[in-house]
DNA sequence: AATGGCTGCAACCGCAGGACC
DNA sequence: CGGTCCTGCGGTTGCAGCCAT
């Protein structure tokens, strides 16, 4: 049995919103939604969530309650499409216009440590959205950090690979909107299967993680050499080797109990696209050198063979 | 001025996972 | 415990506006 749809697309109006309908809903909503007391209810794992919980268990609710009043007033939008443009547009304190710079490195380095989590990547952008994190990576620091990439490899080439066809996970073929797309998701597909391990997905959110503090992946200065880091978004290491140790911050520790290192982003500038996993037992700042070292190594430098 | 390609962004679609029954 | 429903999210699409020719 289907699922029953969400509303009566026959009867419901989709595309852009006029300005009416957005006063209509704003209206709307600073009526019933923020006549409650939902923005003041304590989160349940970050305002964010909640606030949009509780919000479309009221509005979404009373939308359908009220469709006919709606429907008099020329509002014939479904709760999620009303829920979007709320969320994207019309909600108090959203930030329209530019990227500063410091907002661009959160995103970039927050993009490679946990990838295309853009609600996560968001929350911590005070003001902007899920979908406009998205817009702009897809739009313009993508572009942006492939084109320093690609100036790096042509200073030292690699095994050519073939972006022929990009390929989704359904087996799609998505090379006719390539326009927005840079052909390079297939690569991976290409390599021997050791060098791509499934990613995990995160234990937990990532609460208490400050993201603007956020040390990047250690690698050693061998590795450095060889794993460089193309878009110029890996700082220096934040360990040092003392005694075979690694001596870590606690919040690197803390995030990768928790997660996983994804380097699939600095990987991609290569056409690889490899997760390490550390979560299984010992935290990093118990690992030995001989321990850690080895393990990123060895994706490194298989991926280096299989280049040359 | 016309037109074709490109870009940016708003909005839609469909899936995953959790809640509920 | 399995089935259904709902919500939130990421991927994708459509289109308006810009720019180069």
């Amino acid at each position: 049995m289907g699922r029953a749809p969400c509303c009566d697309k026959a009867n419901v109006k989709k595309g852009p919103w006029s300005p009416e309908e957005d006063a209509k809903l704003k209206s709307y909503i600073e009526q019933h939604g923020t006549g409650g007391n939902w923005i003041a209810l304590p989160p349940k794992i970050g305002s964010y969530s909640f606030s949009y919980t509780v919000y479309m268990c009221v509005v979404c609710s009373c939308i359908h309650q009220t469709l006919d009043l709606l429907h008099e007033t020329g509002l014939r939008r479904c709760g999620k499409s009303c829920r979007l443009r709320w969320l994207n547009y019309l909600r108090p304190n959203i930030k329209h216009g530019g990227f500063s710079q410091e907002e661009d490195d959160i995103i970039c380095r927050m993009y490679i440590a946990i990838g295309s989590r853009w609600s996560i990547i968001a929350s911590q952008l005070p003001g902007r959205t899920d979908n406009d994190v998205k817009n702009y990576w897809n739009t313009k620091l993508k572009k942006k950090h492939l084109g320093k990439q690609k100036k790096e490899c042509s200073a030292a080439p690699r095994k050519k690979m073939q972006p022929t066809k990009e390929v989704d996970d359904r087996g799609n073929n998505n090379n006719n909107n390539d326009h927005h797309h840079l052909g390079i998701n297939g690569w991976h597909q290409q390599l021997p299967a050791v060098m791509y391990h499934e990613q995990e997905p995160m234990r937990r959110p990532l609460d208490g993680i400050s993201f603007f503090a956020m040390p990047s992946p250690p690698l050693m200065a061998s590795q450095q050499q060889i794993y460089s880091d193309p878009v110029g978004l890996v700082p220096p290491p934040i360990l040092q080797e003392d005694s075979s140790n690694f001596v870590l911050s606690n919040e690197l520790d803390e995030m990768l109990r928790f997660s996983s290192v994804k380097l699939e982003d600095t990987d991609y500038w290569y056409g690889m696209g490899s997760t390490v996993d550390f979560e299984k037992s010992n935290t990093l700042e118990s690992m030995q050198c001989d321990e850690l070292n080895p393990f990123m190594y060895h994706n490194v430098m298989t991926a280096y063979d299989w280049l040359q």
